[in-house]
RNA sequence: GCGGAAGUGGCUCAGUUGGUAGAGCAUCACCUUGCCAAGGUGAGGGUCGCGGGUUCGAGUCCCGUCUUCCGCUCCA
């Protein structure tokens, strides 16, 4: 089936408890959505499944966690004062909009680009994108302070003090995940465009001579990740490098992961060659030498930087949409959240098979305690059997366990799989390790068909 | 921000030419139920995004505002 609509799953998400709008009972508030219950835990594992593999499962990349306000010197270092602003203009006549860099001329003389009507633009106005704040009691210009439009700038300001404690050589990379804050014109599309949202980033510092290889590296590294460690549909999935005149101005290539929503291909993750600009301009604005010394050279260099840069959000809702599936069964819909076990909110959820029998509830709460201590794991007796079943496969919960009458007499209950509904029976004390080997997936699941043809 | 559309119980919606809100699903309780959204009985839940206006009376007409969706634009 296609992807499905942001509405169908934000309909889901909300109904679930996955993603709410923020302060909803006064209205909402454009541009800034809250997670629930079921939603933390899914943004919580996409969180930790990329630290696993940027961070701990390598020996060239460390972590950090900055301050979401920085001495606003920072940004104008940055050229994010400056440049994290766009002047638009806008045509009276024909209703678009332009950036005023885009123009050729001033627009007061000349001619829509769309309609060519003269005399139409309006005079540019400035949208920065910074949220501004003030720190301390008084609130003069001198407080003025910015909530981070990006992690990055973190990584380039603690570039020596990172280097120096970790003894780290070229090349090596610092990595953080936290909130930014962008006052976006137009935020929206479910949790595509927000105005706070958590980016995950990396600055990857290289010798120059160098880039072009990591760069490579990177895009490559950072594909197969979304493929293979969120388990995203690769045919959804393309790679697109920038052209020369859609660059950053801090960037000298850029190639961006894209995916493609039903709004169209849109970018989940950019990968950015930032050259050498970032710890050059905080040098000069600084006077700090952000250098390291190269063995192999002899010599102090600047390093140049590549940039692995996605946002948290993106990739939620890129596995609620990829993992949304609809199936016919009978004359039933069943809504299937297709999401890899690692990511699930819930990895198992216990079910006893009729509820009106102590035993069985008794059993049935003792495995969830036993199931606990291992992965995510919740208890539901509130409907028949079926109905516990769809409530689990909506919001992706990859294993279910049934309690049976027969599990008092010989010990063993009943683990279903969401995607195939394919059943092994186990050992009641072995369903805990059972389970977790399945969500590491360390062994493969054998689970036969509920009846067999004909039986 | 500009243009267009929309905003009714948790979800999806119905509400005739204005007269003080309904349905299905969901939720909860009890009964029933023995493997893929069964059934029964009962219950809770909305004043119709918010504010103002017209009117004897507005969810239903007018104005403002907020939010959402589509487009412009922007980026993670």
């Amino acid at each position: 089936m296609p992807a499905p609509n942001f509405d169908v799953v934000a309909s889901l998400a909300k109904r679930r408890g996955f993603i709410f709008p923020s302060s909803e009972i006064y209205g909402g508030m454009a541009g800034f959505w809250d997670y629930g219950p079921l939603g933390v835990e899914l943004k919580n594992n996409v969180k930790a499944a990329w630290w696993r593999h940027m961070v701990h499962l390598r020996d060239d990349v460390v972590g950090l966690d900055a301050a979401i306000i920085m001495n606003p010197r920072v940004w104008e270092a940055s050229g994010h004062v400056a440049g994290f602003s766009d002047p638009m203009v806008d045509c009276r006549n024909c209703k678009l909009r332009f950036r005023e860099d885009d123009l050729k001329g001033k627009p007061s003389e000349i001619a829509c680009p769309n309609c060519g009507q003269r005399g139409t633009l309006t005079k540019a106005r400035q949208f920065n994108l910074m949220f501004a704040t003030h720190v301390g009691p008084v609130a003069d210009s001198a407080s003025v302070a910015y909530l981070r439009p990006e992690t990055a700038q973190a990584m380039f300001v603690q570039f020596e003090n990172v280097a120096t404690t970790t003894r780290k050589k070229l090349p090596f990379g610092i990595a953080q995940i936290g909130r930014s804050f962008r006052n976006e014109i137009t935020p929206g599309n479910f949790i595509f465009r927000l105005r706070e949202f958590e980016q995950m980033e990396m600055e990857f510092f290289v010798h120059p001579r160098e880039e072009d290889t990591w760069f490579a590296h990177w895009v490559d590294a950072r594909h197969r990740w979304w493929t293979d460690v969120l388990g995203i549909d690769a045919g959804r999935l393309r790679l697109r490098p920038h052209d020369a005149d859609e660059l950053s101005h801090y960037s000298k290539q850029t190639t961006d992961i894209e995916y493609e929503f039903p709004i169209g291909w849109s970018e989940l993750e950019g990968i950015a060659d930032r050259t050498d600009f970032d710890l050059k301009a905080h040098s000069a604005a600084s006077g700090k030498k952000l250098e390291i010394f190269d063995e192999k050279a002899g010599e102090h260099i600047v390093p140049y930087v590549i940039e692995p840069a996605m946002g948290v959000d993106r990739a939620v809702l890129t596995v609620l949409v990829d993992g949304y599936t609809e199936e016919q069964i009978g004359s039933e819909k069943r809504v299937v959240l297709r999401i890899r076990p690692e990511l699930a909110p819930v990895k198992a959820a216990v079910l006893p098979l009729l509820r009106n029998r102590p035993e069985l509830v008794e059993r049935a709460r003792a495995l969830t305690a036993d199931l606990k201590q291992v992965v995510t794991a919740t208890y539901d007796d509130t409907a028949s059997i079926g109905k516990l079943y769809r409530r689990q496969d909506e919001v992706g919960t990859p294993f279910c366990v049934t309690v049976d009458v027969e599990s008092l007499e010989d010990g063993a209950a009943t683990i279903r799989e969401r995607d195939s509904m394919t059943q092994e029976r186990v050992s009641l004390e072995l369903v805990p390790q059972r389970i977790a080997e399945l969500v590491a997936g360390t062994t493969p699941w054998r689970g036969t068909p509920r009846e067999a043809p004909g039986g």
